[in-house]
DNA sequence: GTATCAGATGCATTTTTATCGCAATCTGAC
DNA sequence: GTCAGATTGCGATAAAAATGCATCTGATAC
């Protein structure tokens, strides 16, 4: 389903903030909506959707407005490299990394920091405050081989 | 107080875990301490005690063993450089950071996450678990600059 | 449908951050 | 004081991030 809703949707609040409806655009929605995990630029450009359509540098920049938009996110994830997420609305994602193999995965518990959140903006007036949390630690496979 | 006791601790771990105690070692570390916050590889390597010490290569493998013994932990931040924070025994910090000038302070409430890191834990198998929890945020100075 | 033009793109290049190799130097145990 | 091994400085490289510019394209007006 390269055009859900969702793509659409997005699409929508591109087209409204004035960027244009390329090829480029829709082919970075599409695979950072189906990867479902963040990406770093690398992954991105070299993915098989990307990699044909248009050159790192169109994805760099797209990031960057998508990032400023509001739809995508750049997440630290304790790498050399910056990754990025599709902001998915009223969808909050926490993420467990192991700090051995570099591997990503979403946790699958309610995150107990939005009241913290809102708490922090009432007494610093920080505004539009969001949060990222993430989690590291060693996964069960790479502490079997170190135990071996 | 180049000398406290925490440092003397510090040192002590770095020797028994096989490191030497060098001037640059030392001044890293009380670098780090009186900063009181985390610090990228080039504020380090430019600060007045280490620029005058050590070669920045130095800094960075000094901050890859003392993270690899666990005195020094390296963050995301959201920053396009990676930094570095002392890890005081018993203290655990979050922080609050601005995503207009970039300038990043503790949290001063108790962090709600550890007990959600026990059953991460229990649940997934992964083991040494910490966590990183950082609010971003407009601060009240950027925020007035942006409605003037 | 076509002309128009600001925004988007590709390619080359620069800048910044991270890392490594090796000879020279320093540290700590004896 | 001696010496093996750890550490360092310096230069080189790798990798990631960012940009300049000529060219191309999507969206609007006609």
């Amino acid at each position: 389903m390269p055009n859900s809703p969702l793509i659409l949707n997005f699409i929508a609040i591109c087209r409204a903030t004035g960027l244009r409806r390329t090829k480029a655009l829709e082919q970075l929605l599409v695979t950072l909506r189906d990867a479902g995990r963040p990406m770093t630029l690398n992954e991105l450009a070299k993915s098989e959707r990307l990699s044909t359509q248009c050159d790192k540098a169109t994805v760099f920049r797209l990031l960057q407005r998508l990032a400023a938009v509001g739809i995508v996110r750049r997440l630290g994830l304790h790498e050399r490299a910056a990754y990025f997420t599709l902001l998915i609305p009223g969808r909050h994602q926490d993420y467990l990394i192991c700090t051995e193999c570099g591997s990503i995965e979403p946790v699958n518990a309610p995150c107990p920091v939005h009241q913290l959140e809102k708490d922090i903006s009432k007494k610093t007036g920080f505004k539009n405050l969001y949060h990222e949390l993430e989690f590291f630690g060693v996964c069960p496979t790479c502490s079997d081989k170190m135990t071996e």
